[in-house]
DNA sequence: CTATCATTCAATTGTTTGTTTGAATGATAT
DNA sequence: ATATCATTCAAACAAACAATTGAATGATAG
C-alpha cells in the first residue's frame, strides 16, 4: 500500500482528469463518429481552433485519440484502446445514479419514456430474419464514412420529404450516433406520426463498430 | 447538438472529475474491500481526517459510495451502481495505453512477468473439478468481512510460518484485493520458493463480488 | 444533561486548469 | 522560393480545486 501503489493511482487519476471536461467529452463523441480535422471538430464543438487543438492534444496524450496527417490537415480518430467501453461505463454510472440525466434525455424530446429501444442483440437477430429495415438518420457525410450493413441513409431533416423511400410494411429500426444523440428519437417521433412501425437502436454507430460488428463505408479509421 | 447535449456532458465530466484524484481513487479501492469508517479510511490512505471526509463526500455526491451511521461512526460502502465496472474500464485503458504502468507493477515486484494469472472463468471451472485450493492472503479482518467460497485465509505476513496448513499436492490459487494489489504476487513468490504449485487470480475479491458470484462472510455491504 | 468522541462544516491559502491572444511551425501550391 | 493555409505553441489572466486550521454538529455514555 506504499508508494508505487500511489503512482498507479496517479496515472488513473490523470486519465480521469482528461475526461473531466464537457468540451473534451464532446470532442470525443464527435471523433467517435469517424476521423475529423481540427477545424471541423472545433466547429462541431463550438470552440476556438486553438482551444480545440489543446483539448485534442490532451486527449491524445491520454491515449483516447490518435492522429494522422493528410496533406495540410491533421485528422483525429479514436485510440485503439477500450475508449468506447470506458465512456459507456461512465454513461452507465450516470444513468444509474442520476435521475437528472434521465430527465434531461426524456424531457428535451418531449416524450413519455424512452421509446422502446431495441438492443444490438435483438437487432442482429432480426437482421438475420430479414424482417427489419435499418435507417441511418445521420448527415450524409457521416453515413458515407461508415454505417451499419444494409442501412439506408435519410438525414433527419430530409426525413419528412423522403418517406416514399421507406417500405411501408416492414419494421424500421432507426439509429444515429449514440444513446444521447437525439436524431433517432426525432426519427421515431416523425415516423410514428406517419404510421410507420419504428423503433430506435439503444446505441449508435460507434458502439456498433466498437463491438466488432461489420460495417460498410469508407472510414479509414 | 445544442444545449441539453452539453448539460449531459457536464454531468459526465463531473463524474470523471470526481475520479480525477489519486487520493479519491485510493479511498474507493479501500471502500471496495468492505465498509470502513472515516477514521480508518483516513489512516489507510494517509490523509488527515478532515481532508478524507471532504473527499468522501465528493465520492458520495457522485454516487460512487453510500453511507450509513453505526453509533458514533459513519461507515462508507460502495454505491449500488456499476462503480467497479467503471474503475475496471479505467484500469483497462491504462493497461492498454501505458507501458509505464505495466512496468511499475512488474518492476516493483522484481519479477519476470505477470506470474501466469488465472482468470475467474478458469478458476470457476477448476473449482467445479475440486482440483484447486483457494488461498486468501489479505489481513484477517478483510477476510472475515467477505471472501471467496471455500477459501482459506493466511495473511501474507504469516504465510511462511503457516505452510503446514496448505495441502502439498493440490494446485493453489492465491488472491487478494485486486489486480494492482501486491499481496498475491508476494504469495506466489513465497510459495513457488517452497515448491508449491501456485498461481494468482487476475482480479480480486471486489471484482468477484461485483461479478455477482457467491461470497462467504459477514460483509453487510 | 453534560462530556466526549467521530465526523462535518467554513474560511484561507497555494496550485492547477481553461481560455484567449498572437506568433511560430510544417505542409502544399503557384 | 514564396505565399498560403491548418495546426500548434507560448504567455497571461481568471476560475476551480486541494489541503489546513479551528469551530460546529450529532450521537452516545456516564
Amino acid at each position: 500500500m506504499a508508494d508505487p501503489q500511489l503512482q498507479i493511482f496517479e496515472e488513473l487519476a490523470e486519465l480521469a482528469r482528461t475526461l473531466a471536461s464537457a468540451q473534451r467529452l464532446m470532442l470525443l463523441e464527435h471523433i467517435a463518429q469517424g476521423e475529423r480535422s481540427v477545424e471541423r471538430l472545433a466547429e462541431l464543438a463550438g470552440l476556438s481552433i486553438a482551444n480545440a487543438s489543446q483539448h485534442l492534444q490532451q486527449l491524445r496524450r491520454a491515449g483516447f485519440v490518435e492522429t494522422r496527417r493528410d496533406g495540410k490537415r491533421v485528422l483525429y480518430r479514436l485510440g485503439t484502446g477500450p475508449v468506447i467501453g470506458l465512456l459507456s461505463a461512465l454513461r452507465q454510472h450516470a444513468e444509474h445514479n442520476r435521475a437528472q440525466i434521465r430527465e434531461l434525455v426524456a424531457n428535451r424530446l418531449d416524450r413519455p419514456e424512452r421509446l422502446e429501444a431495441i438492443s444490438r442483440e435483438e437487432l442482429l437477430f432480426r437482421m438475420g430474419e430479414g424482417s427489419v429495415t435499418l435507417l441511418d438518420v445521420r448527415p450524409q457525410d457521416e453515413f458515407a464514412s461508415g454505417h451499419l450493413p444494409g442501412a439506408i441513409n435519410i438525414p433527419i431533416d430530409e426525413l419528412e420529404r423522403r418517406l416514399a423511400e421507406l417500405p411501408a410494411g416492414a419494421e424500421i429500426v432507426a439509429y444515429c450516433r449514440g444513446p444521447y444523440c437525439a436524431l433517432s428519437f426525432d426519427a421515431v417521433t416523425v415516423l410514428r406520426g406517419k404510421g410507420f412501425a419504428v423503433r430506435r437502436l439503444d446505441s449508435g454507430f460507434p458502439d456498433w463498430k466498437a463491438a466488432g460488428l461489420s460495417v460498410e463505408g469508407r472510414d479509414p479509421g
